[in-house]
DNA sequence: GTTGACCTACGGGAACTCCCGTACTATCTT
DNA sequence: AAGATAGTACGGGAGTTCCCGTAGGTCAAC
């Protein structure tokens, strides 16, 4: 069981990457509210870079960063430690705080409901 | 909505003091591996007290820590902030996630399906 | 009272995070 | 060819985290 660590910023950059595919610097900068200066991302996506988080390749002059983990493998560990950390091991207890939100639709309800009874008859 | 952020190693303090209600230095010290140094742990707690997240009283000549805040209110901003960068702002997929753990027993999992059907049925 | 055991206060060092400016390179335009 | 544009490499500064050593306080036992 590998464990993925991102610092907050890091998380950000990575949730951009994952959601878009990849991106430059730009694009990067750019989803991440152009608040920074160009540089402060470079050097952001150069640290994950050397952390093994993602590789880039030329496109034109610019750099264009794929990420090299995917959001399960990050979200496996984070879940995990939170769970174990906050929520006693309990999985339910997680799911109790995520229901609590009453931003819910019904129809995410229901899906959430099948998953679990799905999972259930997995568990002959 | 606040917002609770914690350390990797207050994190693994505060998990202590929700599990035991309260602790020492020494307490959380030997909770904690007991692998760090005395004054380690206390820096820990102090930074913790300095923070708002627990206060102490003195017990004989030392200090006896107490939570100020509680899992559910850490818990809810961790999570939040998972779903939203990892997940997609998807409950659904958090829970995807949680079930795929194979070592979930089947009571556990029941109990699960019961809570999202409670929480349905207010769902009116 | 003196010693020893146990505690806290304080300061600081090493590593990391996050941000940026400057210098340099490659490309496009004219 | 020269200038403007758009990009990367590099170095560093301010703040934070995590850890610990030293100094000093308090209490019990003798």
């Amino acid at each position: 069981m590998s464990d993925f660590i991102f610092t907050d910023r890091e998380l950000d950059v990575m949730s951009i990457l994952w959601r878009a595919g990849s991106g430059t610097v730009s694009e990067v900068r750019e989803a991440l509210d152009g608040a920074q200066a160009y540089t402060s991302v470079l050097s952001l996506l150069q640290t994950l870079e050397a952390k093994g988080f993602v590789r880039h390749e030329s496109e034109g002059r610019a750099y264009r960063y794929h990420p090299l983990i995917g959001p399960e493998e990050a979200g496996g560990s984070a879940l995990a430690r939170i769970r174990d950390t906050i929520f006693h091991g309990s999985a339910e207890m997680i799911l109790a705080q995520l229901v609590s939100d009453r931003g819910l639709s019904r129809r995410e309800l229901e899906r959430m409901k099948r998953l679990l009874q799905e999972r259930l008859k997995e568990e002959e």
